[in-house]
DNA sequence: GCAAAAGGATTACAGACGTAATCTAAACTG
DNA sequence: CAGTTTAGATTACGTCTGTAATCCTTTTGC
C-alpha cells in the first residue's frame, strides 16, 4: 500500500473533500491552513503523482488531480499499521491509553457505545 | 515529546519488557525477530540515547540502557497524534474503521464494551 | 606481552521528507 | 511581437532513517 507522509496527507485531504482540482485550488485551499509556498505544493503533487496515490488529466495547460484512493481505505491501512506497531494489532489497549489521559470525553464514550451495539446487532465477526 | 522512529521503536519495545540491558543482551533479543547486524542496533541505541529516549549507567567498560519514558506514555503520545492527524482526534471513527475491515472480532467488541462501562461507572469525563 | 575480541564512538551512504528555487515552455498582455 | 506571468519539470539541500562499516581503546586469551 501507498505511504503517505504528513506533509502529503494534508494535500490529500483537501482532495479527498472535493476532486479533482487544478493546482491552483489545492494551493489556495491550504493557504487557509498552512504557510507553504505554492511551490512546496506543487512539489508535494508530484511526489503524490509519482507514487501514484493522485491521478490527474489535463485540462489546458493546467491538471486537474484527483485521489487513486479513497480517505476510508488509507484510514484503514494507516489505522491498522498504526495499531499494530504500538498496540499489538489490538484496538481496544488504544482506547483504554486515551481514557487515561482524559481523550475520551463522556460524548466519546457514548459514541462509542452506539457504535460497538450496532457491530453487535450486524451480527459475528470471527 | 521525544519522536521514535520505526526500527528504534523495536529496540525501545526490548527495553519496556526488561530494562536494564546492556547492549549485548538487546542484540540477542533482536536477533529473534529481526535480521539487524549488532552495529546496526548499536547505532539505534546511540541515536535513542541522544533522543533522550534511553539513559545509561556504566557497568565495567559496557552501558546498562534502560528507557527514559514508560510504554505508556510513549503509547498515549503517539496514540493521540496519529488519531488527530487521520480521524480529527476521535477514536470512534478509527475503532468504525476497524469494524468496516472485519479487523475487530467479537472478543474484541466485548472487550471494548466492558471498558467502556469502566469508564463510565468511573465517573464524568469532560 | 601480544594478538584477537569486544565495546562504544565516529563515519558512511542511499532514500524519504520538508521546504523550496530554478528551468523551460506556453499563454496572456499591452 | 516582446515581456511577463504561469504551469509543470527538474534540481537543491539539510535532516531523519535504515543499515551498516571503520576506528579507537580496553580487555582477555594464549
Amino acid at each position: 500500500m501507498i505511504e503517505i507522509s504528513n506533509a502529503e496527507l494534508e494535500v490529500m485531504k483537501v482532495l479527498w473533500q472535493e476532486a479533482p482540482l487544478p493546482a491552483i485550488a489545492i494551493v489556495e485551499r491550504l493557504q487557509n491552513t498552512s504557510d507553504w509556498q505554492a511551490k512546496t505544493i506543487k512539489t508535494m503533487l508530484n511526489r503524490l503523482v509519482q507514487k501514484g496515490a493522485l491521478d490527474y488529466q489535463q485540462q489546458g495547460r493546467a491538471y486537474l488531480y484527483h485521489p487513486t484512493i479513497t480517505e476510508q481505505d488509507y484510514q484503514r491501512h494507516a489505522g491498522k499499521n498504526f495499531v499494530k506497531r504500538l498496540f499489538s494489532g489490538k484496538v481496544a489497549p488504544l482506547v483504554a491509553s486515551f481514557a487515561a489521559t482524559d481523550n475520551l470525553s463522556d460524548d466519546d464514550i457514548r459514541e462509542l457505545k452506539a457504535l460497538l451495539d450496532k457491530l453487535e446487532q450486524e451480527g459475528s465477526n470471527d
